[in-house]
DNA sequence: ATGCATGAGAT
DNA sequence: TCTCATGCATA
C-alpha cells in the first residue's frame, strides 16, 4: 500500500489540513459593494402594490427591458448557451474523462429544506413586462458538454446525513414562514455538550462572531477551516470550501444551514484549540493546482435591468426568461440561474427578517 | 467577500 | 423547474 499515489492529473484539494499556520486577514464584517439591494422583500399578496416603494428608476429598467425590440444589432442570431466552462487548457493533459472521478456529488448533506413557497403573487403584471420580445430563435442548441468536472475530488462520498432541520421556533417573519420542523435535529441533544440544537438566532450570530475570533487567534484561514473538517471524521462531514466558511462567519447561509454548521465548527475549534495547545502541527503543504471554469460576467446595465425586473416578478417562467435573456444578450441559463441565486440571496440570514 | 454555477432532492 | 447547500473563480 503506500505510496500509491498516482496523482494522476491533478489532486486538488490538497487536504490542508493541519490548523495552525496562516495569516488572518480581516476586515470589518462585510462590507459589500454594492450589496444591499436585495432588500426588497416582496410583499405578500397584493399584487398590485408591488410598485409602491418601487424605485422609479428601477421601474424605468424594467420597461425598458419590456420595451423590447432590439432590432438592430443582433447579426446573428446565435449565442453559445450553455456554460463554457473552460477547462483550463490543459496543458497537455488529459483531464481524465472518465475514470477519475466521475463526479461523485458533493457532499452535501446538511441539507435541509423545504420550504413552501410564499410569495408567488404578483403575476398581474408579469405578463406585460416583457411580452413582446422577440422570441424567435434563439438558438437551441444547448450544448450541454461542459462536462469538465473538476477532476476528481476527494473521493469520499459522504453524502450523507445530517440532515438537520432544525427548525421551528419563532421568527417568523411577515410573510412567510419558514422552517419547519422536523427531523432530526432537535431531539435530544441539545443542551449541554455540544449545544446545537437551537434556532436562535442570537445563539448563532455570537457563535459565527466568537469563531471568527477564536479562529483568528489560531491564525487558521477559512480556507484552512475548511479542508479541516475532513480531518474530524465526522460521518457524513467531509470538507467545506472557504466561501463557505466566510458565509458562515459573516451570516450569509440561510437559518437552517447556519444551524447545521454550527456543531461542525463548533467541533472543529475544539479540537484545534486542543491540537494547539499540545502543539502537534506540522507544517505541510499543500499543494497547488489547477484552474478551469470560467466565471461569466454580468455587465452592470444588464444587472440593473435584471434587478427591475426580478423586483416586479421574482420568478418568472421559462418563457419570461427566454425573453429576458435574449433582450439582454444573455444566455438563458445564465438568467435563470441569476433568478435562482437573487431569490436565495433574499432568504440570507443577515438581511432576513429573522432579526 | 461575493458573483455565477452545479447538483441533489422536492415539487 | 425550483430550492438549497455549496463551490470555483474573482473582485
Amino acid at each position: 500500500l503506500t505510496s500509491a499515489i498516482m496523482m494522476s492529473m491533478n489532486s486538488k484539494q490538497p487536504f490542508g489540513m493541519h490548523p495552525i499556520l496562516h495569516e488572518p486577514k480581516y476586515a470589518p464584517l462585510h462590507s459589500s459593494s454594492e450589496a444591499i439591494r436585495r432588500a426588497c422583500l416582496p410583499t405578500p399578496s397584493l399584487q398590485g402594490n408591488i410598485f409602491a416603494g418601487f424605485d422609479e428608476q428601477l421601474l424605468q429598467r424594467a420597461e425598458a427591458l419590456a420595451a423590447v425590440d432590439i432590432v438592430a444589432q443582433k447579426s446573428h442570431p446565435f449565442k453559445p448557451d450553455a456554460t463554457y466552462h473552460t477547462m483550463t487548457t490543459m496543458t497537455s493533459m488529459a483531464c481524465t474523462p472518465t475514470s477519475s472521478s466521475a463526479h461523485l456529488h458533493h457532499p452535501s448533506v446538511l441539507t435541509s429544506h423545504h420550504h413552501p413557497g410564499h410569495h408567488q403573487s404578483a403575476q398581474g403584471l408579469d405578463g406585460d413586462l416583457l411580452d413582446h420580445l422577440t422570441p424567435g430563435i434563439s438558438l437551441g442548441g444547448m450544448s450541454g458538454s461542459d462536462v469538465c468536472s473538476t477532476a476528481s475530488h476527494n473521493a469520499h462520498a459522504h453524502m450523507s446525513a445530517i440532515n438537520h432541520m432544525q427548525h421551528h421556533h419563532h421568527h417568523h417573519h411577515p410573510q412567510s414562514m419558514n422552517m419547519h420542523a422536523h427531523g432530526l435535529g432537535s431531539h435530544g441533544s441539545l443542551g449541554s455538550s455540544g449545544g446545537d440544537a437551537e434556532p436562535d438566532p442570537r445563539e448563532l450570530e455570537s457563535f459565527a462572531e466568537r469563531f471568527k475570533q477564536r479562529r483568528i487567534k489560531l491564525g487558521v484561514t477559512q480556507a484552512d477551516v475548511g479542508s479541516a473538517l475532513a480531518n474530524l471524521k465526522i460521518p457524513g462531514v467531509g470538507c467545506l470550501s472557504q466561501s463557505t466558511i466566510c458565509r458562515f462567519e459573516s451570516l450569509t447561509l440561510s437559518h437552517n444551514n447556519m444551524v447545521a454548521l454550527k456543531p461542525i465548527l463548533e467541533a472543529w475549534l475544539e479540537e484545534a484549540e486542543r491540537a494547539q495547545r499540545e502543539k502537534m502541527s506540522k507544517p505541510e503543504i499543500f499543494s497547488g493546482g489547477d484552474k478551469k471554469r470560467k466565471r461569466t460576467s454580468i455587465a452592470a446595465p444588464e444587472k440593473r435591468s435584471l434587478e427591475a425586473y426580478f423586483a416586479v416578478q421574482p420568478r418568472p417562467s421559462s418563457e419570461k426568461i427566454a425573453a429576458i435573456a435574449e433582450k439582454l444578450d444573455l444566455k438563458k441559463n445564465v438568467v435563470r440561474v441569476w433568478f435562482c441565486n437573487q431569490r436565495q440571496k433574499q432568504k440570507r440570514m443577515k438581511f432576513s427578517a429573522t432579526h
